[in-house]
DNA sequence: CGGTAAGTTGAATCTAGTCAAGAAACGTGG
DNA sequence: CCACGTTTCTTGACTAGATTCAACTTACCG
């Protein structure tokens, strides 16, 4: 019931005084609606927003938190620049980053039920973000109905985003864990402008590993055998994707039986000459790769 | 773009004919806002809702599907009665169990972005939904400005409920994650009036497996293993609940040290006379427990 | 009362985790 | 500029946990 009565507070309709606790905005620096659109990708070239209303933006240095779980839920964010983390934290001090979110991504949204932020996100970079006070977006709708499909839009947006990571942590083993967040981060890099094919990672393999839920050492030897089939082309942080329908074909080995890519080849001493027999491993898709068997193949 | 285009076609708000798909609505039943909020858990005794809608209801039989996978979004839907499971399915036939939503719960929202539904719900028992056409909604917004606030919640809480998921499945071990679901499940019908320590699960163990990213097989040996262990009583499909913090500290280690659970006790012969000697298993949060060895203890 | 679907249990195998030792990159200060 | 310590990453050996395969038991339904 508290919980409940703080979320009203922050988002009553008569007269919240939305811009109170964004002190830390840096000055001059505003978004109009038609610029968050674009940023958000949904963007309707004909579309009259009929709203003057600018968003402050804030910046937010490396290592530092934009929010902090716990805290009272007050705005959703837009990354308009640089990397984050979003950590959730359980009440036992066990963690997990639930996602990296970029430009165009949406933070915050896990506090507007309880009123209050569930996970922390955490700059990896120096970044800024669009300040989306949601008392102030709900008296908006109002003046610019489109404005409410958009919120809609971008909070089911974010749900399917973890719904994906969902499957993926469900289905997958370690290299098509690695093989599909390589090639999430391609796709999401490439609809920046940026180079799909050639970038650098801005988190640590721990970071990975606790968003994929897998030990670093698991990450870094999913990478290694990635690398050595000649999929991607690893050194530290940079990544080069080299062959990006294999990564494909390691995530869903249907498709890679539809294309002639043959997994099941046992053809690897191993180092420790064991020469197991006939089981196989993970359920519904596997990736069928042992650790140096593409490498020998 | 033509995903978009379908959405905005949807979600219009000046004349859509939100009522016509929904042509399977059993007659007479209808359901007024304050009912939902109800229903919902998000009700302010003194509220007036300011508006005179009711919604339509919707009959699904056992085995029959709410929605499917691909079609086009229209509504939200919040279930009256019974229970679903919400299925989604990958493009090469991968599937996996998301959730089963039950009395109170949402489902259809991971179809607002794109425009179309992205997992299938399916009925596990003759079920009853309130069905929430968005463009109505979205115009009731105007009448009743907390029900923007209501819908902004309920899109939240199943961002939440999904991220609470996403982290079973990324720190847990297979007791660990069964034992939360019985947990998740027994919080769940006690807040609804039910026994929280004794009921039938509704679904079967590949479906809960599923759920889980664990086969059918781990899923009956983890629930033989807190039987034995004296945590649960379990028959088939009837589970009772003995000792609900015993359960909890099978998620958490770290509160069984607390309270003088010794997870750490090599006494098992485990049948197959091995005997490994020191290594230990998963990284963040580990259940602690080999199959039979609670049972010896 | 059979036939089928669902659940349990056992044994062998494989995957990912654990422990441990190095190698490579980075930042800082001499 | 290089030595130094720290952090991050890689790789190896071994182990625990989960999957696979398979047999069997139990429930369910006409």
């Amino acid at each position: 019931m508290t919980a409940a009565m703080s979320y009203y507070d922050a988002l009553d309709f008569g007269n919240a005084d939305d811009e109170t606790p964004c002190k830390r905005e840096h000055e001059g620096a505003s978004f109009s609606v038609r610029e968050l659109t674009r940023l958000l990708h949904i963007d309707e070239p004909g579309e009259t927003w009929q709203v003057r209303t600018a968003f402050a933006l804030r910046r937010v240095h490396e290592g530092e938190a934009l929010v902090h779980a716990g805290d009272k839920f007050h705005s959703l964010y837009v990354a308009r620049s640089g990397c984050f983390k979003t950590v959730y934290t359980d009440l036992s001090g066990s963690e997990q980053v639930l996602g990296f979110p970029m430009c165009g991504d949406l933070m915050g949204a896990d506090g507007i039920d309880s009123g209050h932020y569930r996970s922390s996100a955490i700059s990896l970079d120096t970044s800024e973000v669009v300040i989306l006070p949601l008392a102030r977006m709900a008296r908006l709708v109002y003046q610019s109905p489109r404005l409410e499909a958009l919120i809609y839009r971008i909070l089911s947006r974010e749900l399917v985003r973890v719904q994906n990571m969902a499957w993926t942590l469900g289905t997958l083993g370690a290299e098509g864990r690695v093989a599909a967040f390589l090639l999430n981060l391609s796709a999401r890099l490439g609809a920046l402008g940026y180079s799909p094919c050639s970038f650098n990672l801005r988190m640590t393999r721990q970071d990975i590993g606790s968003y994929l839920g897998l030990k670093l050492e698991t990450v870094s030897r999913a990478l290694s055998a990635l690398n050595t089939a000649g999929f991607i082309q690893v050194q530290q942080r940079s990544i080069d994707i080299i062959d990006a329908d294999a990564l494909r074909r390691v995530i869903d080995p249907a498709a890679c039986d539809r294309a002639g890519f043959a997994p099941t080849r046992e053809s690897i001493p191993k180092a420790s000459g064991v020469e197991n027999g006939g089981g196989r491993a993970r359920p519904q898709v596997q990736s069928g790769i042992a650790w140096g068997k593409l490498a020998a193949a």
